[in-house]
DNA sequence: ACGAAATCTAAGCGCCCGCTTAGAATGACC
DNA sequence: GGTCATTCTAAGCGGGCGCTTAGATTTCGT
């Protein structure tokens, strides 16, 4: 056995412990370097004040390690180094905050499947270039996809209704993908639903046991993740 | 399109709406008939006072329809007709009873794959087998799966660790039988740790998202991906 | 330099949390 | 039918919750 086998395991069944008590204007806890940065990064291009954006990114790291309803907006206010109230002047309730971190992740996982998709008319191409994209950015962000996936419930109706706009847009483009394969003669998919299910469930549960520690990069994991896409739709490589 | 496509989006995709307030004595409220008869025939074999089951069996909803953190010890007791006190009389603590949910759920699952794994010695059968066995396990009583995937983090460490040795069962198994088929040149994995992983996290993904309201039966699921087991294993059928 | 707008804090409101305690009901056994 | 352990409830403790309010401080165009 090697030594790497055990480490791989660790990478499927554990979960993080539950993150110690925040110091105030502790803005990372419990992040890892490379970890803080992109999430910085992928929040980079949003238009928001300063301490706005501290606290989204401070809520998105809260709600993914303790949960939406553990967390309390006291917690987020210290990691953003804000008092209490302090939140309320930028987001009126803390569903708002979860909101907002839902809306910008799926708008940004909407944008990366559909440059994915528009790399090539083939429909081999195209389904491992969206499935690798999918993969990576579930692994990459797998802070904020972990709270966009799990925490969904806890978003009010109208909200959620609004969420599942997007979430269906990458349903339709993964579904159209298969069936343009099956057309083409060049996949084999008795049932387009199951695998359409099947294939977003791979990548969304990547944001369940993905760690940053591990060996894997979201890339490679993007490229394994499309090769398996093409052997599950009958694709004979 | 057909119809049942936006049904199967919706199975995809959305969430359930989270629980009214559970009514006293409303010892399943939320589940419908099948999913209550499921879960009361899961925890039949246990060795419980009456009380102790119904505890248990109404934390499992709770847990699963608002999280553990969410859910008051007071909502758990109301749906098992006790009063607030009365939870304390069975278990010592609220995580004592996702503790106890997490140990039955897991045994139960490692006792239907090495069920599954013992039908035949051919990797091919076996592989599709236990695929086919986990998802159809998680699909039945997803409402235990979904407390028992996702809330592993409230778990005190002490029974992580020993819930974790549990899983790590099922994972050897499903390593092991990928390795016989490689060995015996029925099976073409280029990466067994990464698709044992794979194989795994779509099988939990089924907690996720599966609603017993669909129109995909349990063991219909666990053929379909037994078979995309099979071609996630690179066996030419 | 100054007044207004934006931003922030200290304090706290009403409510619900996990859990404990004291003692009442229950039921099996002699 | 009395005994006694078990099971249960009513009441409540200390504390944390989301959020509000009143007012101090900062920022900035003019």
């Amino acid at each position: 056995m090697r030594a790497s086998d055990d480490a791989a395991r660790a990478e499927q069944w554990a979960e993080p412990p539950e993150q110690a008590r925040p110091r105030p204007q502790d803005g990372a806890a419990g992040l890892d370097a490379a970890e803080a940065r992109d999430l910085a990064q992928a929040w980079l291009d949003e238009p928001l004040a300063p301490a706005a954006r501290r606290l989204l990114t401070g809520a998105v790291e809260a709600f993914a390690a303790r949960g939406y309803h553990a967390t309390a907006t006291r917690d987020i206010a210290a990691r953003a180094g804000l008092s209490p109230a302090g939140v309320y002047v930028h987001f009126p309730s803390k569903e708002e905050l979860l909101y907002q971190i839902s809306l910008i992740g799926h708008r940004g996982t909407v944008e990366v499947v559909r440059a994915a998709a528009v790399v090539s008319d083939d429909p081999v191409h195209r389904l491992r270039a969206v499935i690798a994209a999918i993969t990576a950015w579930h692994a990459r962000y797998h802070t904020t996809a972990r709270v966009i996936n799990y925490e969904m419930a806890a978003l009010t109706e109208q909200h959620r209704a609004q969420i599942a706009t997007l979430r269906r847009e990458i349903d339709s483009l993964v579904r159209q993908t298969l069936e343009d394969g099956v057309a083409a003669g060049v996949f084999d998919v008795p049932d387009v639903r199951g695998t359409t299910l099947a294939l977003l469930s791979l990548t969304i549960d990547v944001a369940r046991w993905f760690r940053a520690t591990g060996d894997r990069a979201p890339e490679q994991l993007g490229e394994l993740y499309g090769d398996l896409a093409l052997r599950m739709a009958g694709h004979r490589g």
